[in-house]
DNA sequence: TATAATTTTGACAAAAATAGTCAACGGCAA
DNA sequence: TTGCCGTTGACTATTTTTGTCAAAATTATA
């Protein structure tokens, strides 16, 4: 199973593809520290980073938008014991919404 | 299913209570227009807010937080086309956690 | 080694999001 | 009317997040 992190998975596409951070912070317009930081779980990530990082190493958009978001789900429920309830009523009620949509 | 938001819940509980919002809001030491807000969704709960008034209303507190919980958890995902995969990837990543806790 | 390139760190300021306070307003019933 | 209840919006304060920068640390290369 995977259990490596969205920063993770970003430094390594970024090392797969022999780019300094200085090079990707430039294409994507942001400074190079936030960057290290964002690979290293510092700073959060945000929606459009991991679109325009997607794109840069030329990798599969959902597959780090799942990631993305599943990581920001786990933050919310951090430490707590009904986290794992939670999930579940969460994904009934998704589910819920899907079928009922534009209702 | 139950598909009422935790802020319609608490409101139902208060009037089965028949307490108006302005001795709830004192007993739990806050303003009644937050109060008002919250119950309407137009403010954000707090986890501290929802244990206070599980307390007040004598009400099964894991239900009211599974309800909380979830709801944060949705507001997370909102409109994302794969929010249902991210919650199941964050199932199985807060599994794993688990099973490995401590380690 | 030493020199350059890369990455990390922390301090600081700017901006945005959130939270709290308060008074006025509207609805409703005694 | 008067009183009680709930809602609304404006305003301020506080907290959190975000961006910028330079110095320090690390790593790679000549």
């Amino acid at each position: 199973m995977s259990t490596e992190t969205i920063g993770e998975k970003l430094r390594q596409l970024r090392e797969e593809n022999n780019l300094p951070l200085r090079k990707v912070a430039a294409l994507i317009d942001i400074d190079v520290a936030i960057l290290s930081k964002m690979e290293r779980g510092e700073r959060k990530l945000t929606k459009e980073i991991v679109l325009k990082l997607a794109n840069t190493y030329k990798y599969n958009v959902d597959e780090l938008l799942v990631l993305f978001l599943s990581e920001r789900i786990m933050y919310e429920i951090q430490d707590e014991a009904l986290g794992e309830k939670a999930l579940k009523v969460a994904e009934r009620r998704v589910k819920y919404l899907k079928e009922n949509k534009g209702k």
